[in-house]
RNA sequence: GGCGGCGUACCCAAGUGGCUAAGGGGGAGGUCUGCAAAACCUUUAUGCAGCGGUUCAAAUCCGCUCGCCGCCUCCA
């Protein structure tokens, strides 16, 4: 298995530090407001990298925090009028709400700064012992100049980023590089006590000990959004190998980003879409679709016409289910084995490699999906060639079987194809029940024994336009939701 | 200004040295059908931003040019 480590800036084998555990640790959300889509990649991007870890067999700890104590937060609470932990609360009930919708699966612990103050704390006085950091107006600020590895993540010097003249300055700081470990508390904002007074920890601290708390002073994996790699990460390297002199995460992982227009999706450039505002157009599968269709390194465009061939696609996946369950291995074709049929097991016994082989190449959900897509074309090949006997049952049922599989490590595909259908009828706010369609169809069936063709079709058109295609078959009319 | 990434068909998107450049969508033609839909078949990049170079061999490595984007500030 093979991981793009942005430490490195090149794809590493990966070896995890004890045979056959992973400890991974993800940087979740601060709960200050509504997750839009953006937060929907990182969450979904690393649900599937530890779903695959654990398909492989590895034994898997995996860290999500949730930040509960942040300036954004405490503006929040002042615009609202309301205290900030309930700020938090909300808006951690609502994280919940649109992952579970997407099927991001809960981490196995999912610590909140707030509860890891004396955790805090410790570090901080050991970097302060250790010379790293140092105290000014009771605040403390961890001094990189002392940390001569600084900006090895990043893959930047200082020089650099202060000729960018876009650091802030901050008269209290040594060196306007140095961060904030713990912030003095001012009148009215929440505080907890500290040997240097009321105060609440700096951004970046919570993380190393929530890290190290939960997992180890040395782990496997720590990942999340790019814009994350500085400061945030860097900073979160330095304050932790300070403090344990010990190498902190073998394996950094960090997800692109959403754009529109090609521009990065962000708060402050209020182009971006809210998780809630996407699911009220879209199933969450396609959502969920959406973005596996591109490798999780790479920018994505959010556009409409994307999420609709998504749609398309899980539509195409669940047309090929019926189809499968319609088959009755009564075909009338005889015949022992066709070219078609070997094709057929080739790639139906090939599949699981393929498949494999993408996900260990750095998670490459986009060739794994197409492999995917080219096991459903072929299924459907052979179905259309209308073989008999047991063999073909068989191959059929593998088929299905693995798709399943490999929609289970993507978390799609989980539905039966009525549930989808359902799905879509919500999704697409369609006004009809399944009832209204059926005396339809049973109205259109009158008028096609008379061979009244005219009013059959009318009927199917009326349909089409309130979103439902007609299928017609040998033993009855199927309907279905009109997709893309 | 510094650092980094990207540019593959009409659209999306894999592919980072070597069979005929995955897969999906769209278009065109066809099979099937009362007509459709679905499905399948054929077709749609002698070429991977441009120009040079390395190599027996490059979309893939190197150099330059053009274009787009990101980070350097809270940010998934």
């Amino acid at each position: 298995m093979r991981i793009y480590n942005t430490l490195a800036g090149e794809k590493e084998d990966f070896i995890p530090l004890v045979k056959d555990r992973v400890n991974m640790y993800v940087c979740g959300v601060t709960v200050y407001d509504n997750c839009h889509i953006g937060h929907a990649r990182s969450a979904i991007v690393f649900d599937v990298i530890q779903r695959y870890l654990k398909y492989k067999g590895f034994n898997v700890k995996f860290v999500r925090n949730f930040t509960d104590i942040d300036d954004k937060i405490i503006n929040r609470a002042k615009k609202e009028g309301i205290p900030w932990d309930e700020v938090a609360r909300k808006y951690t009930e609502e994280f919940y709400n649109d992952m579970d919708s997407l099927g991001v699966a809960r981490a196995d612990i999912e610590p909140k700064a707030t509860e890891h103050i004396k955790e805090i704390i410790d570090i901080v006085k050991g970097l302060i012992d250790k010379g790293y950091a140092y105290e000014k107006d009771s605040s403390i600020y961890f001094e990189v100049n002392k940390f001569h590895e600084y900006g090895k993540l990043s893959k930047r010097d200082k020089e650099d980023m202060i000729a960018g003249a876009r650091v802030e300055v901050d008269e209290r700081k040594k060196d306007p590089m140095d961060f904030a470990l713990w912030k003095a508390s001012k009148e009215g904002e929440p505080f907890w006590e500290s040997p240097w007074g009321k105060g609440r920890p700096g951004w970046h601290i919570e993380c190393t000990a929530m890290s190290i708390k939960h997992l180890a002073e040395s782990f496997d994996i720590h990942g999340g959004g790019a814009d994350l790699i500085f400061p945030h990460h860097e900073n979160e390297i330095a304050q932790s190998e300070a403090f344990t002199g010990k190498p902190f995460v073998k394996y950094w992982v960090h997800n692109g980003f959403i754009t529109i227009d090609k521009e990065k999706m962000s708060k402050s450039l209020g182009n971006f879409f809210t998780i809630k505002e996407v699911l009220d157009r879209y199933d969450p599968e396609v959502v969920r679709f959406f973005l596996l269709s591109t490798h999780y390194r790479s920018p994505i465009e959010f556009s409409d016409e994307q999420l609709k061939e998504a749609e398309v696609s899980i539509d195409r996946y669940y047309t090929t289910l019926i189809r499968i369950a319609d088959f009755s291995g009564n075909g009338d074709v005889k015949d022992k084995t066709s070219g078609i049929e070997k094709t057929f097991e080739g790639v139906v016994n090939s599949f699981k490699e393929k498949f494999q082989a993408a996900m260990d190449d750095d998670f490459n959900t986009a060739l794994a999906l197409g492999h995917i897509f080219e096991l459903i074309r072929e299924t459907n090949r052979f179905l259309d060639s209308r073989p008999s006997g047991q063999k073909p049952s068989e191959l059929i049922s593998k088929a299905k079987e693995l798709l399943s599989e490999a929609g289970g490590v993507l978390n799609i595909f989980r539905r039966a194809p009525d549930e989808w259908q359902s799905a879509l009828m919500k999704s697409k706010k369609i006004q009809l029940t399944g009832q209204d369609v059926l005396n339809k169809i049973k109205e259109r069936e009158e008028a096609r024994q008379k061979k009244d063709w005219a009013a059959s079709d009318a009927i199917r058109k009326e349909l089409d336009e309130k979103g439902i295609i007609l299928e017609d078959k040998k033993d009855g009319t199927d309907w279905k939701i009109k997709v893309g």
